[in-house]
DNA sequence: GCTTGAATTGAACATCTGTTCATATAGAAT
DNA sequence: ATTCTATATGAACAGATGTTCAATTCAAGC
């Protein structure tokens, strides 16, 4: 039997992505199935291919997916290199904690793409990092900062604030206003003049 | 035809170990099978259940072993809390740098662990943010540090030192000492009083 | 009411998976 | 020279893998 009520080409390929996200953050991409995802889904394996070219793709597009948005999340706004900092370090964090799964995937699944599916990833990466580098040579030409060396400030920060994801839990002792506080404290600190 | 020459129980033990470090740090815990494994020993893969009772103590062996290393590599030198955090951040970086596969799979492949393994592991990484959260508080305690939240500044600091696995290349830009300076400089001044 | 075509099934493909075990081998001990 | 035993083979197990495709089903358009 096909189709059971109604047409669901706009139902099943968001599910397809939603239960792709799910499974690939928990188990990882290659430890799932594209059997598990269609059980997931509630639909045989070979239906995902009207969805989905193969399993690669369903990662990549996933991780694109995820890195244009933090693209489109954050542009320097039109401020002093400090407040610029402030603004970068409360979006990251924000942007992160609203979606564990893709920030998850985003970090450990590189591994399992494909040659140039992985260069245009990195790419991706290299341009937001790239964006807060800027900042920070902006500061520090201003005199605002004091920074050893902004490329290597650059990926500290990024670390630093990416890893609220591997301990953040909703309804724990902070809320997310409160990290955000005290992150933004430490990075400020670590990059004073 | 078995033993070509000599006897190798200790011989082949140590590199089964090795390749399985080499493949699952290359290309994950899950997309690397045990046919594989023996390939890269030079072996059929029978012969690996020698050395190992099966796949996953072959995963937790190698996270047991590192997390044991890191815990004894550093202990807190009889030192005021400044002293001690600077010797903490050389050590981090310097045990970290060492190790770039074993440090990749025991962030990695967490997930891939069962839950008894999973439940040591965990102990052993909270055993070793304790040490260092201890430094921070009694620095606070003593006025020299100014941190909003010691248990937020652990998994801060970690995060941010821990990172520098993922750019640092041997022979770059930078050499080891010089990385260990310029973040001791940066951690130094997010805790500054 | 009939036709059309998109959505889905379910079987099939060849290959790989972790693990076990009877068998073979070669060096050490006698 | 013979026995012993640690070390390794290679076949076998039952089931899972990603992907393809002819056949089926059902809602929409006429």
């Amino acid at each position: 039997m096909a189709r059971k009520q109604g047409s669901h080409a706009d139902i099943t390929g968001p599910k397809v992505r939603a239960a792709a996200l799910k499974l690939f953050a928990r188990h990882g991409f290659a430890a799932v199935s594209m059997r598990q995802i269609a059980a997931e889904v509630g639909v045989q394996a070979g239906a995902l291919y009207l969805y989905t070219p193969d399993k690669q793709a369903l990662l990549f597009e996933l991780m694109r997916g995820h890195m244009e948005e933090l693209l489109a999340d954050w542009v320097p706004p039109d401020a002093p290199p400090l407040q610029q900092l402030e603004d970068f370090t409360r979006h990251h964090i924000g942007f992160h904690l609203e979606r564990p799964e893709l920030v998850f995937i985003a970090y450990m699944e590189l591994r399992n793409l494909e040659a140039g599916n992985f260069a245009i990833i990195e790419g991706l990466r290299r341009d937001y990092e790239e964006r807060l580098e800027e900042v920070l040579r902006a500061g520090q030409a201003a005199g605002d900062f004091a920074v050893p060396d902004t490329k290597l400030a650059t990926m500290a920060i990024i670390a630093m604030l990416t890893g609220v994801t591997t301990w953040f839990r909703e309804g724990g002792r902070l809320d997310r206003l409160e990290v955000e506080a005290i992150y933004w404290d430490m990075v400020r600190k670590a990059v004073a003049a």
